[in-house]
DNA sequence: AGGGGTACCTGCGGGC
DNA sequence: TGCCCGCAGGTACCCC
């Protein structure tokens, strides 16, 4: 479900809604939502009391920093979301399998549909060494993410296909199928060019789409498609949904160029291209 | 090392 | 109506 633009407007709701309370109570349904060293009831018990020191994102990773050098890190995966509310707004949600209660009564809950969703309890000064965060590309959004980084980063994989390279998390950090399919059609670039196949105007195209399409996903608070979907910490949709040019949009008229698009599966998930403006 | 297949889950919509 | 299939914004792990 989310990627960076979604984690990130998550993250800085995050920030204004919990930073600074602590946590007086834990519920849970759905006991394998924990991975890690750290179980259930270890967490439980663990994390109570804590103070939230404040919320961070690693790729599409959501940190949330504890006191006594603790790190919460949560993925949402495909379907989860998190709300924060009173309970009766968290109720209204059906697939709350997770809540704290915070010390102004207001309840942080992770929701999962699908229950991909996981949560890891870590040392702070450990998170870094977690495989989720430690073989992470860079954040595309940071000022030193400049295109000599990231033209480093895609010789890595000189045997993939574009599509499939930025949504490797290893290459670039938090880029999904929307938003790959998205920056591809803004760069006037096929999906299935090799990588090694690239000029140099094409990477730089690439580069600009990255940033200008993320950005402007983050200002319109990501992308909401189907209602059941993505939502913000207060329920509220993204406005980046209306905006999109070719995710979804199979059979459809290309915005650009009137040609249809096309929706091709590419390791296994949906591929959307303009055939006659992305060669 | 890194690629392919599959597993983890639930719900929805379409075709028969 | 009901059943089966494909599909959904993402990893993670096993096997070769």
């Amino acid at each position: 479900m989310p990627e960076l633009p979604e984690v990130e407007t998550i993250v800085r709701q995050l920030n204004k809604e919990i930073r600074g309370l602590k946590v007086k109570k834990v519920w849970f349904d759905w006991p394998k939502l924990f991975k890690g060293k750290t179980g259930p009831q270890k967490f439980k018990k663990i994390i109570k009391n804590k103070k939230i020191l404040g919320i961070r994102r690693e790729g599409k990773n959501i940190l949330i920093d504890l006191n006594d050098g603790l790190t919460c890190l949560m993925h949402l995966k495909l379907t989860g979301r998190i709300l924060v509310g009173d309970s009766e707004f968290v109720q209204k949600d059906s697939y709350v399998h997770f809540k704290l209660e915070l010390s102004n009564k207001k309840i942080l809950a992770l929701s999962d549909l699908r229950k991909f969703a996981k949560i890891i309890l870590e040392k702070t000064e450990e998170v870094k060494t977690l495989k989720e965060i430690k073989e992470l590309g860079p954040n595309p959004l940071a000022s030193n993410f400049t295109l000599e980084i990231f033209n480093e980063f895609l010789d890595r994989k000189k045997n993939g296909k574009i599509k499939e390279v930025l949504m490797n998390q290893n290459i670039i950090s938090g880029i999904g199928n929307i938003y790959a399919n998205e920056i591809l059609w803004e760069a006037k670039v096929n999906p299935f060019k090799d990588v090694k196949a690239l000029t140099f105007k094409e990477r730089g195209e690439i580069y600009k789409a990255i940033k200008k399409i993320l950005l402007k996903a983050v200002e319109y608070n990501g992308s909401t498609i189907a209602d059941e979907m993505y939502k913000d910490t207060k329920g509220k949709p993204g406005k980046y949904g209306k905006m999109l040019r070719v995710y979804q949009r199979e059979k459809e008229k290309c915005f650009r160029c009137n040609a249809e698009i096309k929706r091709i599966v590419q390791k296994g998930r949906s591929t959307f291209y303009c055939p006659q403006c992305q060669k």
